[in-house]
DNA sequence: AGCTATTCATAATG
DNA sequence: TCATTATGAATAGCT
C-alpha cells in the first residue's frame, strides 16, 4: 500500500479512471455544497462523464443559475437582430443590480406608506410585483429571444437546404428526360411516372409550406 | 495553532468567511480541473460571491456545457405531452393568483421579520425576488415555450422534407448514372461533376445535422 | 464496496 | 492578500 503522488493526467486504465472519477466527483460535490453553505455562495457544478452521463449540483436552481451566468457574460453580447431591439444599455442590469433596485423601489413603498407594517397593503404589493415583474421579465425575454433565435437560425438553413436540394434534384430530373428525348422517347410510362413524381412533391413542398407560413399550430 | 474540525453552516465573521471563500473557492476550482483532466470529464462551475461576483470554470466551453446541460434537461419538456401537462398545470395560477400567492409570502416574511419596518433587510428582499421571480417565470415560461414548441415542430417538418428530397435527388442521380452507363460512359466529366455535387451535398446536410445534434448553439 | 497509508487542503495564526 | 504549519479530509492503491 506505498501510495503514489499521482501525476494529473488521463488515467490510461478504465476501471481505475472510473472508480477515480466516482470518488472524486462525490468530493467535489460534497466541497461545491461546504463551500456555498459556509460562505453563503450561489454554485452550480455541472459534471458530464466520458461517457456522457449528467452529474449536477447547484445550491439553488440551475436554471436560476445559469441565467444569472448568461447575464454576467453577456456585458459584451453581441446582438442578433432579434435582441437588438431590446434596450441594451437597461437590458445588461444583471440579477444584482434588479435586486438592487427592487430594495430601492421596496424602500419608496414603504416609507410612501409610513410606519405601519400591517397597513401594507394589496395595492402597493401588486405595485411592488409589477416593478419586480419588469425587471424579471427583461431577462427571461432575453434567455428565450436567445432560444427562439437560434431555431430561427436553423429554420432558415433548412429552408435554405430545402431550396438548394429542390434545385438539384429537378435538374436531375431534366437530365433524365433529356436522356429519355435523346433515347427517342421509348417509354411514355417511364416519363408519365416522373411527372407524377414531381406533382407529389410539389404537392407536399406546398403542405409544408403553409403549415410554415399559415400558422394553425395546434396548442 | 490548534485547529478545529470546523462545522459546515455559515461562517459568522465577515473577514473569516470571505478568506475561507477565497481559499475553498480556489481549492474547489483546482478539483474540477484535476477531475476533468484525469477522468475526461466535461465540467462546469460557476460561483456566485455572497456579494454577486462571478467565478467560473469550464473543461471546455461554458456556454456549450450549458447548452449541453438544457439539451439534457429539456428532455422532460420536449415531449408535447410533458408540455400539456406543464401547461395544464401552472397556467391555471393566472397573475390574480399569483399577487395572493406573493402578498401571502410577503406577509410571512414581514412577521417572520417582526414589527420592525426599516429592518426589512436586503436578504429578505432577496428571498422575496426570488419567490416571485419562481411564480413570474411559470407564466413567461408558458409563453415562450409555445413559441419553442412551435418552432420545433417546423424544424422537425423540414428535417423530414429534407430528407425527403435527399431520397428523390439521389434517386434521380442513380437514374442519369444509369443513363450514362447505358450510353457507354461517354463523359466522365459529367459523372464526376455529379459524384462532386454528390459529395457537397452531403458535408452541407452534415454541417447542418451537427448543428442540429451538436450543441454549440450560435448565439 | 471497504480499508489504510499517504498526499492534499485548509483553519488558525502571524 | 501572502506565508506557515498543524491538523482534518480526501483519496490511490489494494482487497
Amino acid at each position: 500500500m506505498v501510495r503514489q503522488k499521482i501525476q494529473i493526467k488521463k488515467i490510461d486504465n478504465l476501471t481505475a479512471r472510473q472508480v477515480t472519477f466516482s470518488k472524486r466527483r462525490r468530493g467535489l460535490f460534497k466541497k461545491a455544497q461546504e463551500l456555498s453553505t459556509l460562505c453563503d455562495a450561489d454554485i452550480g457544478l455541472i459534471v458530464f462523464s466520458a461517457t456522457g452521463k449528467l452529474f449536477e449540483y447547484s445550491s439553488s436552481s440551475m436554471m436560476q443559475l445559469i441565467d444569472k451566468h448568461k447575464v454576467h457574460s453577456d456585458r459584451d453580447m453581441d446582438s442578433p437582430d432579434q435582441l437588438q431591439s431590446f434596450n441594451l444599455q437597461s437590458e445588461k442590469k444583471n440579477y444584482g443590480i434588479l435586486s438592487r433596485e427592487f430594495a430601492e423601489k421596496n424602500r419608496e413603498l414603504r416609507q410612501l406608506n409610513g410606519e405601519e407594517l400591517q397597513g401594507l397593503g394589496l395595492e402597493e404589493l401588486m405595485k411592488l410585483e409589477k416593478i419586480v415583474e419588469g425587471g424579471i421579465s427583461r431577462v427571461m425575454k432575453i434567455k428565450f429571444m436567445r432560444e427562439i433565435s437560434s431555431l430561427k437560425k436553423k429554420e432558415a438553413q433548412l429552408q435554405e437546404e430545402n431550396s438548394q436540394l429542390k434545385k438539384q434534384s429537378e435538374a436531375r430530373l431534366n437530365e433524365v428526360e433529356g436522356h429519355n428525348a435523346i433515347e427517342g422517347g421509348h417509354s411514355a410510362d417511364s416519363i408519365t411516372t416522373n411527372h407524377s413524381l414531381v406533382n407529389g412533391h410539389l404537392d407536399y413542398i406546398d403542405s409544408v409550406t403553409s403549415l410554415k407560413l399559415g400558422l394553425p399550430i395546434p396548442y
